[in-house]
DNA sequence: GTATATGCAAACAATTTGCACGCCT
DNA sequence: AGGCGTGCAAATTGTTTGCATATAC
């Protein structure tokens, strides 16, 4: 039903991973369709969906979400994420340690777990620094 | 900038606030609609809306996301979610000690932590019975 | 050579908003 | 009585899709 579609190595989907793996700061669809016409001046946005889509889909990065539009993630180490409620920003969390997670509940009661991602929500130190 | 300002208690609200409170199925905003209409026929899609963003941002409701669209839960007391990546359903999960947080490191770093949602994602066991 | 991926633009789906009127307080 | 909330419908926004062409293999 899915799995073995035989893939092609387009500059598009190059390019666009790239762009995801050199910054943290969770782009849009959009944003990555702007960086992404710096290097093919005529990519389309809908290449960029569909190339986001199937990078989502093979693994390479996490589509997170802002309530309002995808957000995507370059990054598939294990760390968890803080929204900013003031300022709508995701900033990663790299202390996997201040979390812990037993499965094992969810995996008997019949839940089979692929991932978990932990979301904390507040005010980051720039917003919280500025009161604004 | 925000907080007070002096809400009318409605019957619309009332009644989406209801609706929302007597299920656990994380229900959309149409489908809320929906529901509402049995009690008053003619609210509007926009009113149920714009109600649901009201009680979201006075904390009395959650606002999920399924990837696509939002999806809104009664329940405020601590509890984690499951997303089934099969049949797009987000369960509850009612157990806190399987998760332990320890916010003293963002604290630390400047954050101010609000609160935090874990969201488990994989396979419900109604979906992995039925092999689909 | 062939089929998958692309660019383009139109279509879609979810959500938001402007406006005149209604109804809570 | 006054102003916030509503119904309605149109507008907006984010995302998807159909199709002819380009390109990776």
């Amino acid at each position: 039903m899915e799995g073995n579609v035989k893939r092609r190595n387009t500059q598009q989907r190059k390019v666009i991973l790239d762009i995801l793996r050199s910054t943290d700061i969770h782009p849009t669809a959009d944003w990555i369709y702007e960086r992404a016409r710096e290097y093919i001046p005529n990519i389309s946005l809908g290449t960029v969906y569909r190339n986001l889509k199937i990078l989502r889909d093979e693994g390479l990065i996490l589509e997170l979400n802002d309530g309002k539009q995808s957000r995507f993630d370059g990054r598939i180490d294990e760390h968890f994420h803080f929204k900013c409620t003031s300022c709508n920003s995701i900033y990663d969390i790299d202390t996997p340690e201040i979390v812990s997670v037993d499965e094992s509940f969810l995996i008997k009661e019949g839940y089979q777990v692929d991932s978990y991602d932990v979301i904390f929500s507040g005010i980051c130190p720039r917003c919280s620094g500025s009161q604004n």
